[in-house]
DNA sequence: TTGAAAGCGCTAACAG
DNA sequence: CTGTTAGCGCTTTCAA
């Protein structure tokens, strides 16, 4: 705990707090000796300004805050290590809070983060969140805010996305280039917008192609588990034994699935080509490792960091914050699940 | 932004700030009609107190740090998921920081969390750090700091460990209880102290069971990668192909050890039984399961919070810090890689 | 039962 | 070039 403060330097040196003060930040109207002997004594003392103090002058704390549905989970983790790093680089320090998917909890933790008077706070939405009162309240007065991820569009603010359905066109697109001529989908529960974006990806991607959209080949994933996919492998293809492709709208499912088609003696790709969603780290630890759509959760945080920042220089000149809306671009990531892309050329 | 003060509400009610600071902590000395005035309007105008000027009186700021290695890692993510929730519940926020195993980064982020005049630190090591100073120095200028999993007993303070050694004996056991006769260790890297915890904790458990230790059966995976269970799968088969266990020390080789056993019609475990440490999510998800030690990261990081808990009570009361140590037990967690128990009763 | 005053540590406007 | 003064918002004596 840093104890020294401008008084003790001042009294040492026979000098008033306010000329340390300025010596310290080097102001021009001081003179040079002074200026050195004041950052010497500094320097020898160990001395670092009260955070709190200065705080409560500036207004500022150079602390932010991120709230995510879940920490511990693949995709969050990137995106706060990207936040962190982003904001560490600009010398902000990042507190992070969970919702843990609960509306109440999202509610309580931004009341937290507010009344702790930190710079701005990343927020990725929990699923149950279908008002927005409480963070449109606390825009308004003044707290800048930037969504990411789990997003709405009904409250005006920055916003940092990937393209949910144009990245499950591709991915389905990928398993038609590849030579699947009826391809299922695993989807999961309603509420996450991006798990229907990732379906019309999917449907859009059929209609392109002119290949038949069949209700039937759409599955459910009730609580996104590993188990869900390795009991929908069976289903599925216990109903349509002709099934040659599966879009599982993310990995974890997928991994399920590919389990299944093994344990039914379903050869991976040749019979049944399987993609997934997220590129978590363990989709290329299984056999077949499995093909997938790159998330980049690090370069979401990073960006998002950015557009606070933006926000907060915006609001220290007194000017409107603009409500700007970052696209990351997600890829194709091939690995042994699919087959190889037929090249028509 | 909560703009309204203590003094707004004396203004409109004609008190002084005193009284209304009084009538809002419900101090006894206050007339039960002030209060509860004062207590209205502060709720109908949003009244929420300065954090920074409460701080700048009171010394406290009811933020902790965390800083760990990595955070995009099961592990380490669970601890901060435990800490979080346990600081949450009495009324902490938790700042978040990661070193990268990176003894600069290390001392660069403890500063920058000393100056914030946070109120306490949790710390697991980075592998690179094999001088404490920076440590000892924050601990002795008053800062509570408690040490988890990377851990050093060169510094005097709490401490919460999973003891490594006595994990890998219990896997080794689990190991030859279930019939294995020549098992190979996959060690890692010499600096994290628990890697080489892990090591003993195989030999010691070779020796009680009467069983030779073979030096060649030790193999190195240097960056802790599923890629490096892969190449060493082949080249321990190679080198000794009546191997018939291996114990990984990560979860993450042990499955890249399954994916090349696999790739060499090897059977799993019929013919050579795996098991691995951490019980990553990923561990249930492959063919065969895996079977490996459960290190209950989320316990971890709760327990880390109270001991830190206790600390800042203890300085608050003027006493001596103590340095406790919390042992969190593990527990293997028998999936389908090992055989079953045999049942010598 | 209430209020005046002091002070936590820092900064900035202003005066000298 | 340097110092005085005032104040950020809150809490806590101490006096009334």
């Amino acid at each position: 705990m840093s104890k020294v403060t401008l008084k003790d330097i001042s009294k040492i040196l026979g000098i008033s707090t306010s000329t340390v003060s300025k010596a310290l930040k080097n102001y021009s109207d001081i003179n040079v000796e002074t200026k050195l002997k004041v950052q010497e004594l500094a320097k020898k003392l160990n001395f670092t300004p009260n955070a709190f103090a200065q705080s409560l002058r500036s207004r500022e704390t150079k602390i932010i805050g991120i709230l995510v549905p879940e920490l511990v989970h693949h995709f969050f983790s990137n995106v706060i290590d990207g936040a962190i790093h982003e904001a560490e680089k600009h010398g902000y320090l990042v507190i992070v809070l969970q919702t843990h998917e609960c509306y109440e909890d999202e509610i309580k933790q931004l009341k937290l983060l507010v009344d702790k008077n930190i710079d701005g706070i990343l927020l990725s939405l929990s699923d149950k969140t279908v008002k927005y009162d409480h963070i449109k309240n606390i825009i308004d007065e003044g707290m800048p805010v930037v969504l990411f991820d789990k997003i709405t569009h009904l409250i005006d603010c920055p916003k940092v996305i990937i393209n949910d359905r144009k990245a499950a066109f591709s991915a389905t697109e990928h398993l038609i280039k590849t030579g699947c001529k009826k391809i299922a989908h695993i989807t999961g529960p309603l509420k996450p917008k991006t798990t229907i974006d990732r379906f019309m990806g999917y449907k859009i991607a059929l209609e392109t192609y002119n290949m038949p959209f069949d209700k039937s080949l759409i599955y459910t994933s009730e609580n996104l588990f590993f188990e869900d996919g390795y009991r929908l492998a069976g289903q599925m293809m216990a109903e349509h034994p002709d099934i040659d492709g599966v879009f599982a709208f993310i990995d974890l499912v997928a991994i399920g699935v590919l389990k299944g088609l093994r344990e039914q003696k379903i050869k991976v790709p040749k019979q049944v080509a399987v993609i997934g969603f997220s590129n978590w780290l363990m989709s290329k630890t299984t056999t077949p490792s499995l093909t997938t759509i790159d998330q980049p959760g690090y370069d979401m945080g990073k960006q998002a960091f950015q557009l606070l920042l933006k926000n907060l220089n915006q609001k220290r000149e007194g000017k409107v914050f603009t409500s700007e809306i970052v696209e990351i671009p997600t890829r194709v990531v091939v690995r042994k699940s699919t087959n190889a892309i037929i090249d028509n050329s």
